[in-house]
DNA sequence: GCGGCACCTTGATATGCATCAAGCTTGCAA
DNA sequence: TTGCAAGCTTGATGCATATCAAGGTGCCGC
């Protein structure tokens, strides 16, 4: 397969696979499957018995949860070239703890778990690494239970388009919202009415002009401030 | 020192060093410190640098953060035997990222980082364990961000107190809260006032009874039922 | 025993945000 | 072209919860 070459290649660029020599590389490439999804493809479950983690090499997912009444809160979005549900590998009895659904058509890498494993058994470097990307996302979700707990709405939607600004750019920047304003919006944990209001605030305050999915942000400093 | 061989018989049944043998154990106790702590007294502030991860002996400790109007959040309360700040070691300049107080007095074993990650390079069922562990506080913190975005104040103090009742148990139930009210508000993310009127509602529809710190839950089953 | 403090409770009021409802735009299909 | 559905915006209203304020209780030091 001319697949494999590829795969390797981007294997090779991500935390997880990078410390792996050639020879547990090639031996996991036989515990791997590529496939394509769908906009709007339910992937799994919550509650699922899970045997594999994901790469998502192309497109967008989601990971969410919903409330009895049928809210739906978006956890995480995931972008190309991330992983996801690492976490189930350590699971005594493996199940996805987040619905996962496709929000743009791509392409997904699963990676059995036992499979996994097996490699983070001889490889100390990447078992280190695995421990660094969740000690990365235990402290993304303190902050974001700050965010939702100590913070407003206003405060969460500037918050959150600063964290869109490309590291190190600051003064007038051009940003583009990732995803349609309402997943946004549920990610956020507003109302999808609470998130265009607050941009008409901001555009009125004359900090950020919003045309479609992209936000010219005047001045990144200035609108750092108005936090109120 | 007699204190080694309590130490050392207390280790042995947490999770992070029940996989150890006798000569890594011991090679570890020359970087273990134990201390006495104070209630009030505050053992680490946010943003600290940090050299090494704790394990509560006696006594009670908070975690929490501070927002710009000087609002508290109660991350996580410690309990004794619980282990906390375990991800400082795998962080390239670690530091603290809640601050850290007693809340009741008792005794702090502190562990250096370098000297348990010395530990892990050789132990991989220790590994294991510490991501398993990760993973289950990963997996508490999406339920939490669940909780506290998809569900009501009442919602939040069922679920808490339900949570407090003891494995298995069921039907009528006494439990104990564990700390001040005012604490446990802060960690359910509610005001004290709400708290203390979600009580006296569930109080006045005859599902529990409040006396001091004890709660008498009428039948587990029946306040499950009566989430709203 | 008394004063003061910490904590909790209760009531009154304020407010941020969700919800409901309607209109607008865009894209796509018939 | 028309029609419809999805997504966004805007306005009106309501509600949950915070905030403010006052009083109650128990504890500790003097």
């Amino acid at each position: 397969m001319d697949n494999r070459s590829v795969l390797t290649r981007e294997l090779r660029h991500h935390y997880l696979f990078a410390a792996l020599d050639a020879k547990q590389r090639t031996r996991l490439l036989g515990h791997i499957h590529t496939r394509p999804f769908a906009a709007g493809e339910l992937l799994f479950n919550q509650g699922d018995a899970a045997r594999a983690f994901f790469l998502l090499q192309s497109g967008a997912v989601k990971l969410y949860r919903i409330s009895a009444e049928g809210q739906e809160k978006v956890m995480r979005l995931i972008r190309p070239g991330q992983s996801f549900a690492e976490s189930v590998m350590f699971m005594n009895e493996p199940r996805y703890p987040v619905h996962g659904q496709g929000i743009e058509g791509g392409s997904l890498v699963s990676i059995e778990c036992e499979a996994f494993l097996a490699i983070l058994r001889e490889s100390f470097d990447t078992c280190r690494a695995v421990m660094a990307q969740m000690t990365r996302r235990i402290q993304a979700h303190w902050d974001e239970i700050e965010l939702l707990t100590l913070q407003n709405s206003r405060y969460r939607v500037i918050h959150y388009l600063l964290g869109l600004v490309p590291d190190g750019q600051r003064g007038r920047v051009n940003v583009i919202l990732p995803t349609r304003k309402g997943l946004i919006a549920a990610q956020l944990a507003v109302a999808p009415e609470t998130f265009s209001r607050v941009l008409r605030a901001l555009t009125d305050e004359g900090l950020i002009e919003v045309q479609d999915e992209v936000v010219d942000v005047y001045d990144t400093e200035v609108l750092r401030l108005h936090i109120r």
